[in-house]
DNA sequence: TGACAGGAAAATA
DNA sequence: TATTTTCCTGTC
């Protein structure tokens, strides 16, 4: 049993941020919610976080970390206001889509666990992806005790090495089932480790060359945990948003490159605000309740 | 209870 | 090279 971490809750200082944006708009699934608390497994840690106005609140459980490292984890670190009015020069109209996601952030996250996040999502809705994570948590990942409930980091490469097909099946990949079988034979957390420190498009090929990673999965993977803030993963609601907005239509892959070069440098953060705009506005289901509306 | 949501790969044009 | 078909589970 490792020896368990808590620290007193500290707090930082924020601008332009919302907490909830940010972890409730599809970049990062094993967030679970305790009253105004969201907790989130982190590194060889569990974070409880809250915000009141321009503060973030937080504690941390198991290992301790450093505020650099959850400001970089949130995507603190960004010039918000320099990527904001980039954006809106670039394309015309996109103002109001702007100011309907602002405080969102793009996070960086563990590019192995994302991989297999987002290996999990695919033809998927989220309540299903985060079913899956956690069961493989559950089964796979350490513990951490926190005052009124047991939390599991994500799996280590070298266990998901060992997992028997039997227990994989508990899953219900289905048709992911083979991918994940045949990523966790073949990859660990060293391989991402070296390829996060190549160009966009190596990285980008690597991935591609991952089987049940296409397009939109590669750009999920390195927009959210490989730190290329120019990936535009095109889902179905970034479609309908292109489509919407600019009259851009065709595959995930003809999205993603207009939306690219549209964007620029930046376009992943006009992604997860379109995302973000899409959802709130079309969706039928839970995304669009009164939790998730006008927050700051 | 059957329609529907959700991407990649293989097959086909 | 571009389009169509097939794969599977969970939800409402």
């Amino acid at each position: 049993m490792q020896e368990q971490y808590k620290s007193l809750q500290n707090s930082l200082t924020v601008k332009d941020f919302s907490l909830r944006k940010t972890l409730l708009c599809g970049q990062t699934f094993r967030i679970f919610e305790e009253g105004n608390d969201f907790v989130v497994p982190f590194k060889r840690s569990v974070l409880r976080l809250s915000q009141t106005d321009n503060k973030l609140h937080y504690s941390v459980y198991g290992e301790p970390l450093s505020e650099e490292e959850i400001k970089r984890f949130l995507g603190l670190n960004d010039d918000i206001e320099l990527i904001n009015r980039e954006l809106s020069e670039k394309a015309k109209n996109f103002s109001e889509v702007i100011q309907y996601g602002k405080g969102l952030r793009i996070m960086r996250q563990n590019p192995y666990e994302t991989t297999i996040s987002f290996l999990f999502s695919i033809q998927s809705s989220i309540p299903v992806i985060k079913k899956r994570l956690n069961l493989l948590s559950e089964m796979g990942g350490e513990k951490v005790e926190t005052e009124n409930k047991t939390y599991y980091l994500f799996p280590e490469s070298k266990v998901l090495k060992r997992m028997s097909k039997k227990e994989i099946k508990r899953l219900h990949l289905g048709f992911r089932e083979e991918w994940f079988l045949e990523f966790i034979q073949k990859y660990d957390e060293a391989f991402f480790r070296n390829l996060s420190k190549k160009g966009f498009k190596e990285k980008e090929k690597a991935l591609l060359n991952i089987k049940g990673i296409g397009i939109k999965v590669a750009n999920c993977i390195l927009l959210f945990s490989m730190n290329e803030p120019s990936a535009f993963p095109a889902d179905v609601w970034i479609k309908r948003g292109m489509e919407k907005l600019f009259n851009i239509k065709g595959s995930s892959k003809k999205v993603t490159e207009a939306g690219r070069e549209l964007f620029g440098r930046f376009a992943g953060y006009a992604q997860e605000y379109m995302y973000y705009y899409m959802r709130s506005i079309y969706s039928t289901k839970s995304f669009t309740n009164k939790k998730s509306r006008g927050i700051p």
